[in-house]
DNA sequence: CGGGGGTTTGAGTCCGTTCAAAATACGTGG
DNA sequence: CCACGTATTTTGAACGGACTCAAACCCCCG
């Protein structure tokens, strides 16, 4: 799945096809190689930990990397998922704060790290570089603000058929029927839509019964997408 | 309470003071102070409505605004409060995006509002507004993860301490006691931390059966913070 | 083939919601 | 300054969705 020698040079990165690195021109992408430190993750490894001071940013080349963040009763929410082509670690670097949140692989991933020098004199040499972070922060908050809204307005069954279609997105159906993969455990779910591992099983369960889901293991089909996005708005 | 005088020039508002603001040089400060436009707003007035497209940003000079997100449902949320010397509507400028909540006043404010090309030479002006902006943005993210967990891992009380405690932070007792007036009904409270008018209210009146809290109308005391803090902390 | 983590299923409980009515506060105009 | 009408707040009682706890199951991997 990983091919390492794809992960040598920024020019050939995925995550510079993305909005965010468009600003950055060809002699700082050449910087930005040099400066970089690539690493392969395996799933459950920890890229950066809560607490941990921040000393630079990330770009997630392949895999996904889910952002836990832990109270101090041990309650958990999965903030959010990282996929490929994506920088990891905004919020921290840029807001001054300490990290968070944990960020860990969910499978084998492969990403770059930018120490906080290099990150900084990017922006020093492309003024829109600066801007593009802004946009994706602002994205974000626009999405943590959507799932505050959805968290206490839907019913579990509501939220996991939106996570359903989210998912379908970003894992793809590929060649092979309609079907896809998700890295995700019951558990994952859960902290992603605010609930307990049970609940998502008999939401999925029932979603089985009524014809709109098929699950094995982690591999997931969704017959009709129609259908399903009719259960993510239905009212009770 | 309103002085309006104050209200003509950027040099003396207080908005310039807050962190965000101090990157820009006075040269700039003329530009903007011939660039905006000022407004008084009546509580219960909306400074912008959920899907409008963003023309610009606001600075509040004097009150609170409420941030509030509806959904299909008409359920609502209430996103964020904006306090005196903060930056309104930067999430929607940033991430080209309409606004994805309305804006209200609570109680009687004083905003300039900064039209988008006035924004714009600023930002070219003053390299480092960028990154105040960022921040600022990178901090609401933070914040929006924080309410998102909290949202899920704590009981309606410990909510709702938490809530007076912010309240208690931002509306600070004036020279007449350790008392503070709030612009929030209970609905807006029960908004604020997820929850209904009816539970809030509840919430309250258990507090000050156990002398945790004194209400008078929307005058709020909190005769020992240091309690306020171990319920807003407690497990059941 | 024997662990062991993850998943499923079941039954009971509880916190917060819902619906509805009474009480109170508040702004307005007389 | 008081009376009135409306909005907000409070209180009550019943209901229900999701949680908790716990046991059985299943698959994957060694």
């Amino acid at each position: 799945m990983i091919d390492e020698s794809k992960t040598l040079f920024c020019a050939t990165c995925p995550t510079r096809r993305s909005a965010e690195w468009n600003a950055v021109d060809d002699v700082a992408i050449g910087l930005l190689n040099r400066a970089k430190a690539p690493r392969i993750y395996q799933r459950g490894e920890l890229i950066f930990a809560q607490g941990d001071e921040c000393e630079g940013i990330f770009c997630v080349e392949q895999g996904t990397v889910a952002l836990r963040r832990v109270d101090r009763d041990g309650n958990v929410a999965l903030v959010n998922l990282i996929h490929a082509g994506l920088t990891l670690g905004l919020r921290s670097y840029f807001s001054e704060t300490p990290r968070q949140a944990s960020a860990e692989a969910l499978e084998t991933c492969s990403i770059c790290f930018i120490p906080s020098e290099a990150v900084e004199s990017l922006l020093n040499s492309n003024a829109g570089l600066c801007r593009s972070f802004l946009k994706h922060v602002a994205l974000d908050l626009g999405a943590a603000h959507r799932a505050l809204l959805q968290k206490d307005a839907l019913p579990v069954r509501n939220r996991t058929a939106l996570l359903l279609l989210y998912l379908h997105d970003h894992y793809n159906p590929t060649a092979n029927g309609d079907s896809f993969r998700v890295p995700l455990t019951r558990q994952d779910m859960a902290e992603l839509i605010g609930t307990r591992p049970e609940t998502v099983t008999r939401a999925l369960h029932q979603m089985q019964e009524e014809g709109l889901l098929a699950t094995s293991g982690r591999t997931v089909e969704i017959p009709s997408l129609a259908a399903m996005r009719r259960v993510a708005e239905e009212a009770d």
